[in-house]
DNA sequence: TTTATTTTTTGACAATTGTCAAAGAGTATT
DNA sequence: AATACTCTTTGACAATTGTCAAAAAATAAA
């Protein structure tokens, strides 16, 4: 989802409360965020730059998760569950960054419970989005699946190396060459 | 999620007093909770039995999610976004069923913001759920999968047509059939 | 039980995708 | 510009998964 339309869904007096919480932090290209192994409890909003989740496997990494401006990402498989996480957070450009601890988020949506609907109404919206990608990956395949991936995210083209995007779709390197060459 | 569970998240009073709200209804194998092409505003709770939701492509049907008891099921790609929905909502046993109108339960909630906090904690379950699912589909192959299925819920293998848990899994009839013959 | 219907398996073959190694192209560094 | 480094493409081949048709097995209906 995209905090960009943040006030079409939390009232922009209450989303400036909850940012004016947050500082804005700069970072790097290839700057982790967050690292495998370790527990992770912030939730990261994307001002600038561009943002992965990956995880390890036999070796590869494989990317879980692009964000880029105006949207959230996490090491989801933590920040709800308190486990350590399997993931990592990774800038694939120099970037601005809120982050947002999701225990204080708790914390304030127990003082404060009307901030609860906003948070269950970007739950809905994340849901969905869950949704979607997992019916990407039962009805499409790896070529509509890229094909789709033009259409919703193009300016992730440029900016994404071209390994990432093939593990994000669930396929390898060569394979998205093989269907870009082929339109 | 199961909502065996519900009390470990909800205070029971309260799970009591949303519950106390339906009317459980009982229908036959075959019947279908929602038709594709129209909106859907419910969700579904399965008490007994086993439903599922699935979508047509191309002349087959893919089922998308399968609920038993004390799971969740609806048409997330209609009760959020009240658009028409492409899925088809259908029991594979005789089952009892407890219907909720999503938007009677958005009034609830704006009656009694208490219960935010409840439907966020499902939500956020959900939203992981649905995250576990997508790395299914990224890290695993078909027969991981489906191994990976005969261990967290074993009791659908001898309720599901083995043509729906194919498609669930994201493959063909004819290639699980060989799966399951290559332990 | 017998017949009909549905579900599951199997075979032969095709299409898709993966693997490994190497070449080519693009960027950054010296 | 020359070198090093990273990213992307390509080729040859293997493995996985899909398609279509038919048989076998299981289940439901008469």
């Amino acid at each position: 989802m995209n905090f960009n339309n943040l006030s079409g869904i939390v009232p922009l007096d209450l989303a400036s409360e909850i940012l004016s919480l947050l500082e804005k932090q700069k970072f790097p290209k290839n700057h982790l965020l967050h690292k495998q192994g370790t527990i992770c409890n912030h939730i990261y909003l994307v001002e600038k730059g561009i943002v992965r989740t990956f995880f390890y496997k036999e070796g590869k990494d494989i990317t879980v998760h692009i964000a880029s401006e105006g949207e959230l990402i996490t090491a989801i498989d933590s920040v709800i569950s308190l486990k350590k996480s399997r993931y990592t957070v990774e800038l694939l450009e120099d970037s601005e960054i809120l982050a947002i601890s999701y225990i204080e988020l708790q914390s304030l949506m127990e003082k404060h419970p009307h901030y609860e609907k906003y948070m269950r109404l970007i739950l809905e919206q994340l849901y969905t989005e869950g949704a979607d990608r997992i019916e990407e990956f039962l009805f499409y395949s790896a070529k509509e699946r890229y094909d789709n991936l033009i259409k919703t995210r193009p300016h992730l083209l440029n900016r994404v190396n071209l390994g990432h995007i093939a593990s994000y779709l669930g396929i390898t390197q060569e394979t998205l060459s093989r269907i870009r060459k082929h339109p």
